[in-house]
DNA sequence: GCCACGTTACGGTAATTACCGAAGCATCAG
DNA sequence: CTGATGCTTCGGTAATTACCGTAACGTGGC
């Protein structure tokens, strides 16, 4: 097969640890500078513009100039994914060994993006509580949100006609991908409805970033709503 | 984060070309022998043992003994879904370049097994037949059977109900995974349902395999039930 | 016992490649 | 213009690692 080539340049360039760095630095979607990215890599710039020169070239990154400096973002979904599963892998073979948590993955296990929707207990949570309020139902290949759920979402102020106008065509019914939680073990939900949810969560103000992390807080004002109204249960 | 190295160490496990190579042919999810991963990764039988070895060490191939041959295969259904979503990745990026289609590939594309599931042209068709009829929805994020999916998976001998006893839990719906293609770009049936539609059609002989090959050829019997009983239009 | 076969362990070699220092561009501020 | 910042290009070095030849180790057949 002829790309058996593309596919072992693809994998080698996420196998260097600097690299690997950087791309999970980028695996919350946003667009970060070659100088960042070369801190998150632990490497110099020279080195890091190398690196990220190659990434873009292939494709896994997408580069905007932006005056003197350089945004780089993950160049799709595709590429999300795909790192994602790699990480699924790799904590499953790593639980094996004694693992130490260091102060800043319990930031990153209590709530965090994962490229465009919500992780770690957060998200867990999330999930739990749509499933357990027959908004949604979930199982580990697939999922899907209940017409009760498009109700809530609607409420909450996410138009969930208008996400899948915007896809094309629309489906009989609201489908979402599960998303195996590296942390937590459990699903979470990704997908369009994932993602909608969690910039909706943004722009009202129900959870914020945490600088230089992937990790997210949540605010006041998030843990009334997602207690009160999505039933939450955050420890 | 502590996983950073477990995730470096696997990704650059499958980056290298001859490793690639036996991952791609064991993702028909067969066991092969040392030997004829060798062979596949055009290596000498030593070097392809120490590949193997490596593998088989962080936990990416589990290892059977038999007799005096060494069967490896994928650990996991994870690895394979890795596996899967990376040639994702390098398919849509070669994509921009000419590309050549060797005659092996052709059967690839007509009709392959995609782990434990049916992909290429035939695994496509499939779905859109199940869609057409009425006997599915698949969205690009998740997709379900439908009441009459069920029972048409249950005329033809699968029993869709023990299916989702074995996995624990009875979801209220069938759900099931999208694949998409890599050579059709369309998504296809995959997750458990897709992986028990595979292995119906081999037990009752509607393929059957084509030998030192991810390709399967659909037989006189096979070629009359997609046709008539499921609605396919095998081209 | 013997031989054939599949597989693994141990050398040395060759190629790849990550890395940094120094220097060169580009952009923005003054 | 001058300086400062962000980023890239170039050159040389060091480390990694894939590879094979040879040899040894198991297993099964005779």
């Amino acid at each position: 097969m002829a790309s058996n080539a593309m596919f072992a340049t693809v994998a080698s360039l996420v196998g260097d640890p600097a690299r690997a760095g950087m791309l999970h630095a980028l695996m919350d979607g946003r667009a970060l500078t070659a100088s960042e990215l070369a801190q998150v890599g632990r490497v110099t710039a020279q080195t890091a513009s190398g690196h990220l020169t190659r990434m873009a070239a292939v494709g896994l990154l997408s580069l905007e100039k932006q005056g003197r400096h350089r945004y780089y973002r993950l160049a799709s979904q595709a590429v999300a994914q795909m790192i994602e599963s790699i990480m699924q892998v790799a904590s499953g073979l790593e639980r094996k060994r004694p693992l130490f948590v260091g102060p800043r993955d319990v930031a990153l296990r209590a709530a965090r993006t994962c490229y465009d929707h919500l992780a770690g207990r957060l998200g867990v949570a999330l999930a739990d509580a749509l499933v357990a309020g027959g908004y949604a139902e979930l199982a580990s290949d697939a999922g899907l949100v209940t017409d009760a759920g498009i109700q809530l979402l609607h409420r909450m102020g996410i138009d969930v006609d208008a996400l899948l106008a915007r896809r094309g065509k629309r489906a009989p019914r609201v489908l979402c991908r599960p998303c195996l939680d590296w942390s937590e073990r459990r699903p979470h939900l990704a997908g369009a409805v994932g993602a909608a949810i969690c910039a909706h969560s943004f722009q009202n103000g129900w959870i914020r970033r945490i600088p230089a992390s992937r990790a997210v807080a949540i605010t006041a004002k998030g843990q009334r709503i997602f207690r009160e109204d999505f039933g939450m249960h955050l420890e």
